[in-house]
DNA sequence: AGTTCTGATAGATTTTGTTTATGGTAATTT
DNA sequence: AAATTACCATAAACAAAATCTATCAGAACT
């Protein structure tokens, strides 16, 4: 039994005729009496009697016309309910960011989506930007905002928002903060404080140094960018961040010959599709990249 | 958008994969990946994402699969509802009897019938027998429990019951009252209350007089057999009635050389399919014709 | 690396659906 | 009454579609 044998019955009903409802249909007569027939064998029951020039419903077309309007109208609603999202915003959406971009690069964004998009319940997960990229590989995640991994990853792409330059800051009670410039050296002598090589902030401070054989003194790490903040503002060692979180309790050192930067993006699996909330919100981003 | 395609497309979800699904469906995993780009390409919407080994519902996938189940419930009751009339007997049946069958031969098929098949609404309509095959030729009613015409009538079947002798009858004040055996001639003589010529009953009378060329004195009409009756037993004239109406206020006469009978039965239109009700229906009048 | 899953694709084949042409029946017109 | 018209069914030719076989390419597991 298939949806257009039921259209071409639904048809010939409504017009009392097979011609007629070819015509609508766009068929001709033999193609009606063909579905109506395969109908019939189907459901192992006689449809329609002919009654010479005229037709009428037997008692099993009755049972089955009634039965039709429901069957058409579940298929339209089936139909709609995939259409509908082509505009339509809503349900759950997840991503990840770190605490950093969620707390200083985010907010903007995410008070414009909830606005315009209030059916979206957002579910935000804080994670360190190796994690991201896995959840995303999983398909835990749709979207990820956070530092971008140097180089292409398989299956990953990856959308640059913001440059976000770093610099090494000291405490001002630091033995290097009155120095403008400082070498890679010099910072070597003292002990630093880190964001782990779980994130690429810190695989792209330590590759730094190692690639000019410079050996560190490390302290304790954290990924939580603002913890590091407070750590060196205490004078517990010289640190790296984006050049953003300069401020009154911190010196900025211009480093040597070198500077190191990170990007900051959007990061989706290549292969999966995204859902409408998911692609609203990375377009909402970069418009706002610029903003 | 077919039904297979939409069955292809639930197995698929099920199983999380093409070549499972086809096994289940008894076909190969091509047929079934083109039932889904079929549907794909009908919804203009991606339904999985294709990850290497395995495969995602992509939110138009998920929104679509909710609705499946909607689809192929409203299909299976549209199914089930015309499966259903080969077994069950219910909904209205309309009947046409003539006054006299229904006083006289319904009334143990009645009860029978509404006793097993109490779900069937009987709705029996009292006409001349001409008038219930006029009404049986357009279809207004279904069966028709009546005298039957003399002869065979074009797309109407008819199915002899009950064999209905004819007798002619009078007062026993009437001046034929005493004679035993009468001929048509004297009963010419006499003034006639007979039934009207829109019934086959009256038909017959009035033709098995004219074929012996003998002009009657006709009086009131009447097609109401009992009324008939009642008029003969007054004396108002001779009458002509079913042999089983005899009783102590009539003498039934035997007419010379001639017999008349009717023959009383069953009538339906040969194109049109009977209801499940009618069928029973005159099942069980045919069981009762011996009884 | 090699093997084994996965689904996509191409071409041959089969099945199905459609059209054209025709026939039969009932209602309508001449 | 005969001819015409308006139906639907059927058959054969044709077109379209679905399916199968075979093969490919990618990912995951040995």
């Amino acid at each position: 039994m298939e949806l257009a044998s039921l259209r071409a019955f639904a048809a010939v009903a409504r017009f009392g005729s097979f011609s007629q409802a070819a015509d609508h249909l766009h068929l001709t007569q033999p193609a009606v009496s063909k579905r109506i027939s395969n109908l019939e064998e189907a459901l192992d029951a006689k449809l329609f009697d002919r009654l010479g020039r005229q037709i009428e419903l037997t008692e099993a077309g009755r049972a089955l016309l009634s039965r039709v309007q429901d069957v058409e109208q579940s298929v339209k609603q089936a139909e709609q309910a995939v259409r509908e999202l082509s505009g339509e915003v809503r349900g759950p959406l997840r991503i990840a960011t770190s605490h950093h971009i969620g707390l200083h690069r985010l907010p903007s964004v995410l008070s414009a989506f909830q606005q315009s998009h209030p059916q979206v319940r957002l579910d935000i997960d804080f994670v360190d930007s190796e994690q991201a990229y896995e959840q995303l590989r999983i398909g835990q995640i749709e979207l990820a905002v956070v530092t971008l991994a140097p180089g292409d990853i398989s299956k990953l792409h990856s959308e640059p928002l913001w440059d976000d330059p770093l610099m090494v800051m000291v405490s001002p009670v630091h033995p290097l903060a009155e120095k403008k410039r400082v070498s890679l050296t010099e910072l070597s002598e003292h002990p630093a404080v880190l964001p782990g090589l779980e994130t690429f902030t810190g695989r792209i401070v330590h590759r730094h140094f190692d690639e000019h054989g410079v050996k560190l003194q490390l302290g304790m790490e954290t990924n939580y960018l603002e913890t590091l903040r407070m750590m060196a503002s205490v004078g517990l060692g010289w640190t790296v961040l984006p050049s953003t979180m300069l401020g009154e309790d911190l010196r900025g050192l211009t480093l040597h010959k070198a500077d190191m930067r990170r990007t900051l993006g959007l990061v989706y699996h290549e292969d999966r599709s995204l859902s409408r909330s998911a692609s609203a919100f990375a377009e909402l981003l970069r418009q706002n990249e610029s903003g």
